[in-house]
DNA sequence: GTGAGTGCAAACGATTTGCACGGTG
DNA sequence: CACCGTGCAAATCGTTTGCACTCAC
């Protein structure tokens, strides 16, 4: 499916990582690149501390969003803005875009068909461009069947 | 160039567009619409606050964000946002995307070259697609020639 | 007159920051 | 051993909410 390394959660394939990105591997970033390529989703720092603090009650809140942030300026992990106040965080695997549920809320991965380079015709004046995001809005698939909220 | 509408910022003009929308027509909300059209541009709560307080001193932050969110849910004002804790609105004129600057934060304007729907070859399955918000990040055109930070 | 919208302040949630200690390289 | 990253708590930022009063309709 993926590459390998995305899901090879051993120890030491995730130190591995962490110093391929030039970064130090310490507890709290093993624990949370493990938690996001286990579970392959997105998450909110939120959700990664509730989850992590089960397995080493010392971790805060606070380094959570610090190793976040580290990883995702060295791009172990990606960002996903889905709206004011929903950070999402994922493994950096197949790049994909997001559509987002008005109704529930809900947040689906939409890959990129189109590949690399989304839209691109749009006139972006001499600007270099690294990526575009694309956020779909509209109703899920179970809203709209009645099966959602 | 726009919808005439959009450019009226009479009273008279601001009153229709709030009517019409079926709002009732207060004076912050007058305030703040007539200065998203003045303006053209995208702007955070903050910013309009800070400017609209000092033409209506008991202009209050929290009353910027009612109304706002009263704008947004009747179709009046454009939410983009761009990045964690980075709302912004705009008046809502033609469809088009936004390119955010990695180095100075700069926010641009993108028309929508394909039309009302981008991407959208996407697989969705079987969702309601209402829209399609699409984030460009890179570097301005200002920063690429150094002009910029 | 009646209800929606406002001024106002205080609460709120998400995220950041300062500091001293501990672990990594 | 030097420094980065952490635990920890408190501060900060953007945004929302509760309440009484006012204004639009």
């Amino acid at each position: 499916m993926h590459a390998a390394a995305a899901n090879d959660v051993s120890d030491a394939a995730l130190e591995r990582a962490l110093r391929s990105a030039g970064l130090k591997s310490t507890r709290p970033r093993l624990l949370v690149l493990r938690f996001l390529r286990e579970r392959g989703g997105h998450y909110s720092a939120d959700e990664i501390t509730d989850a992590l603090t089960q397995v080493d009650t010392t971790l805060l809140r606070g380094s959570v969003y610090n190793v976040l942030n580290k990883l995702l300026v060295h791009g172990l992990v990606n960002l996903a803005d889905v709206g004011p106040g929903r950070a999402l965080y994922e493994s950096g695997t197949a790049w994909h875009h997001h559509f987002v549920c008005r109704q529930c809320g809900a947040v689906v991965d939409v890959p990129c068909i189109v590949g690399g380079k989304p839209c691109i015709d749009a006139d972006l004046g001499g600007a270099e461009l690294d990526e575009a995001q694309i956020i779909f809005r509209g109703r899920c698939a179970a809203c709209v069947t009645g099966v959602g909220a």
